[in-house]
DNA sequence: CTCAACTCCAACGTTTCCGTTGGATTCTGA
DNA sequence: TCAGAATCCAACGGAAACGTTGGAGTTGAG
């Protein structure tokens, strides 16, 4: 069988990503991701590093796929708020790992972040986007483009962050996602709706 | 001198609450616990049982702190509601340790949560709050009231579940604290202002 | 064919942590 | 005063995780 290196990482990330969305930096073991892989323990510190380094590589690789994944170029509107929070939360509930990644990030409280430069550039040009429609009026400046933006991300990841919350303040309707993400963009809507 | 066994207890579990809210259930070790407060490993067992016993404990106890220190029993109008965000912004700005138990929490996604039933009644008090501004037309009934306590709570909560995130995005301006609670404010009015 | 370089894994030493135990010290009630 | 109960801690056994190593299998260039 020839040797396919570029698999073999592939199959380590991925095993990484659900190893360290699921249980953590410290939860995850080396053995568990590489079993998960189904491959050696030595291969992933060859490859990434030790545990730390590999959990930065992971993490930076899940937020390049969501830079690719939920563009914002332009608010018309909004509505358009809404729904862009409706499709990151959309994207959150088909790749939770991301979420729970940048949560377990958070909770380490680092003074930097891996690949800081580039994810200030990517927030940095999302804000962007909300100033320009404060700016041509289609949206409310009321509230600074900074924490708007930061807002409707809140809102819209605030779900998977404190699932049990969610769960026990709905305990008595069986409202479901779909309910959940129709509040959501209102909600995200309201947020940037002119006076 | 004298044994004084609730002292003893309170020093164990402050301790416990500082390294768990640092570090989450894996990252923290019994032993780190004690000695930060002084004591022995041994005192822990005996007390609080088990780590994830340990950690339970110490959650809920933080709960009932924070449910006796924010209340909320009635809304009068829009206004209250960013009041109320505001509020529980400065209970957490004050008490970082009990949103990151919560979060800690949060992410080992257990299929129910220590003390679920009284928490349950906590969070469905709030929501009762909610709906009875509702009805009354004192806010919109645009957003379900469960949805709207919520994304509240999703607003005032996640600068400390996310604050990496909360640093890139306001990279440029020296923005503080201070501003993030008004905007967290007007954005808070804003889910409940009528149409 | 040959050999150096690359890929992979079983097994290892070391450290760290969990949870317990044996015993010393301090308190209390009779 | 004294026996027994409660409080405390140093030290331990065992398990688990980290990160490494030595060697076996595979490839491709010369």
């Amino acid at each position: 069988m020839a040797w396919n290196t570029a698999e073999t990482k592939r199959k380590l990330k991925d095993a990484a990503v659900a190893e360290f969305a699921a249980h953590g930096l410290d939860g995850t073991t080396m053995e568990k991701i590489a079993r998960r892989a189904g491959l050696n323990k030595e291969r992933l510190y060859s490859y990434f590093g030790d545990k730390p380094q590999l959990f930065a590589t992971v993490l930076a690789d899940e937020l390049n796929k969501v830079a690719a994944a939920v563009p914002l170029t332009e608010i018309e509107g909004p509505q358009a708020v809404g729904d862009y929070a409706a499709d990151v939360y959309d994207y959150h509930s088909a790749h939770p790992e991301l979420t729970r990644l940048l949560l377990w990030e958070g909770l380490m409280d680092l003074p930097e972040v891996p690949d800081e430069a580039a994810r200030t550039d990517y927030y940095r040009a999302k804000v962007a986007v909300f100033e320009r429609a404060q700016r041509e009026g289609r949206i409310s400046g009321r509230i600074p483009a900074a924490d708007l933006a930061f807002l409707v991300l809140a809102l819209a990841g605030w779900w998977y962050a404190v699932p049990q919350m969610a769960r026990m303040m709905h305990a008595d309707k069986a409202s479901g996602a779909a309910s959940n993400r129709t509040a959501l963009k209102e909600a995200a809507a309201r947020l940037a709706a002119p006076e």
